[in-house]
DNA sequence: TAAATAAACGAAACCGGTTTCAAAATAGAT
DNA sequence: ATCTATTTTGAAACCGGTTTCGTTTATTTA
């Protein structure tokens, strides 16, 4: 469009003005050595009364440098997981000066083709990636991407590469964690719902889940075990289930969406949490909080702030050590001891 | 950083080895005329052979044209609303070659400053933007928006401008639909509960709860409504007042977060919806389904449809005009007959 | 077969910045 | 006052595309 006939003003429009080259006007926007306070002040001065501001597509252009961060995520966009990490992503890369492009699925009109992640990440020049709660096998790129020289941060899935790492939480600790509460309340017989073990802390949560159950000498059938999906749906699924058992748990450990949805599949039963079943859940999302669910929590916007110093990191050629973050067991209503 | 030494391949390079002119690559990746099929061809395949994509950067400096679209949000940051808006605006602008920058607060490292609506969009060049769901009055900026040539769109607020228009739901009649609902079931004593009026479609919603409550010789008590904000916590807190009232509703007009939370805590009460208390929601959410809530349905992906095409009329220079989209009464269990 | 017309192509300028490096200006030393 | 060392500065190349417009080549027409 023509702007209204409104050209932007350029780096040459302040040289101009200000009787200087845009080599040296360059240097002043960039706080380089080498220039003369009196030239600074005054070129800052023009620079202000135009009110001007650099252009920040050629100077990617030229810098090779685009200050931009492709965010991906699994297709259950914005669920309830990443709407607490994307903030932490969010204030940690705009506090570094760069924007976050949230990618759509197709690309320049043309023919409509759908893109896949390396195209994209180049083809916009970003200068690296973060990709949140991909399941493995899902995405048949990462392959290439672990040989590509585009930084990369996953969250919750184990990819590492020369320029690609990765943030996840202790999730066998917080299998661990939950078990222990139910076990110190004197529960023996318990069951498991989450979301597929394809997804990295699911299996590790079930690891540590089934280790701690044995360990402790407590028991779950196999019936007991749901491994299907991540939402309230399943919760109302799992109960469902179970009420058509013989044998039932005294308590459940469930990621907390199946939780809720357990707990509202009761409610609308008449039974009560934990009058009738007791729950601990993962993750602690903002939901629970409202069910009073006893919870093990996953440091969310740390998490997004941890996989944002750590891809700028891995752009700066620092170190790109995969990090885990700790959890903790968040008491609330949800568990009582066994009578 | 250095990309391992493996330079991008240019368009240069495509020229060469195609032994034409980069002109007539150029031509060729825009599906220009005047070329000779078989020049295209040959050009089409070596691009191929190398796996060559133009570099968007460059191109945007060059053609004055980012592809991008800046999507802002009101600060409550993704919430249920936004969720199902996005994916309509990601699909559309997706499929005609945009992608969406999600803005971060800050820019180029530097000083730190926060900067506001315009110098982001200017700055990052982008072709036109996408705001949701802001507050009158929230942004100070919205004056020197309108008198910009950013072309913008808004969703929930009406603001109109040379390359400034909006999308919005048919609010006064959504609370119609609601009122009405109630009204053929027998009930006569109303309540309502909603986010604040300063966002326009709360102040619309409510316009058309009076109005149709004082036509259809309802009565709505002043204590009965409630006006301050959108989330499950205030449907709480709304629940605890009508408690300690004398009078009582027996039927209320709630947006459907609140209505969430009324319906919890009336459950946690050992009462029911709609067995002590009809509701009708507005918005149906994803959320409402699950809670069994007879909502006023807001188009939420097409409204993301509409507003990214509205957008792609303006930066094309065709219609700016609002769209109103239209709404609906999705009838499930939370109301019933007055006894 | 030559001239007129149409189709295909490419040289060069441009978009708005950054960066290199030689030249100019200034400061310091003798 | 002259010469050297140090700051400052700016001309020009570069980043990788698009676009204009004149030139070359192919096709018609006479």
């Amino acid at each position: 469009m023509d702007k209204a006939g409104v050209r932007a003003i350029t780096i040459d429009d302040i040289a101009k003005k200000a009787n200087v080259s845009k080599a040296t006007v360059s240097k002043v926007i960039n706080s380089y050595s080498g220039i003369n306070e009196k030239t600074r002040q005054a070129v800052l001065k023009v620079m202000r009364e135009h009110n001007y501001w650099p252009n920040t597509t050629a100077r990617s252009l030229s810098m090779q440098r685009s200050y931009l961060v492709g965010l991906f995520m699994a297709s259950e966009l914005l669920d309830s997981f990443f709407r607490e990490v994307i903030p932490g992503i969010e204030a940690t890369l705009g506090s570094q000066g760069y924007d976050i492009l949230y990618f759509a699925d197709k690309r320049p009109g043309n023919t409509g083709v759908t893109f896949g992640y390396l195209e994209k990440c180049r083809d916009r020049r970003v200068d690296g990636a973060i990709l949140l709660s991909y399941i493995r096998g899902d995405i048949p790129e990462f392959e290439s991407l672990l040989a590509s020289d585009i930084p990369a941060v996953f969250i919750d899935m184990t990819l590492e590469g020369p320029y690609t790492s990765y943030v996840i939480s202790d999730n066998h600790k917080s299998a661990r964690l939950a078990v222990e509460c139910l076990h110190s309340l004197g529960h023996r017989e318990v069951g498991y719902a989450d979301g597929t073990s394809r997804s990295v802390p699911a299996e590790r949560r079930f690891q540590g889940f089934m280790e701690t159950v044995n360990r402790l000498g407590m028991h779950c059938r196999p019936e007991w075990i749901f491994q299907d999906s991540f939402d309230e749906e399943y919760g109302y699924h799992v109960i469902e289930n179970l009420e058509s058992m013989e044998q039932q748990p005294t308590a459940m450990v469930a990621q907390d969406n199946v939780a809720v949805g357990m707990i509202r599949a009761l409610w609308e039963r008449g039974k009560s949490v934990p009058g009738d079943l007791s729950i601990v859940g993962f993750d602690d999302l903002e939901i629970s909080r409202h069910y009073n669910l006893t919870t093990v929590k996953q440091q969310k916007y740390e998490m997004g702030v941890a996989a944002s110093e750590l891809l700028l990191n891995i752009i700066n050629h620092k170190s790109n050590k995969p990090i885990v973050m700790d959890t903790d067991l968040i008491i609330r209503g949800s568990c009582m001891s066994i009578k």
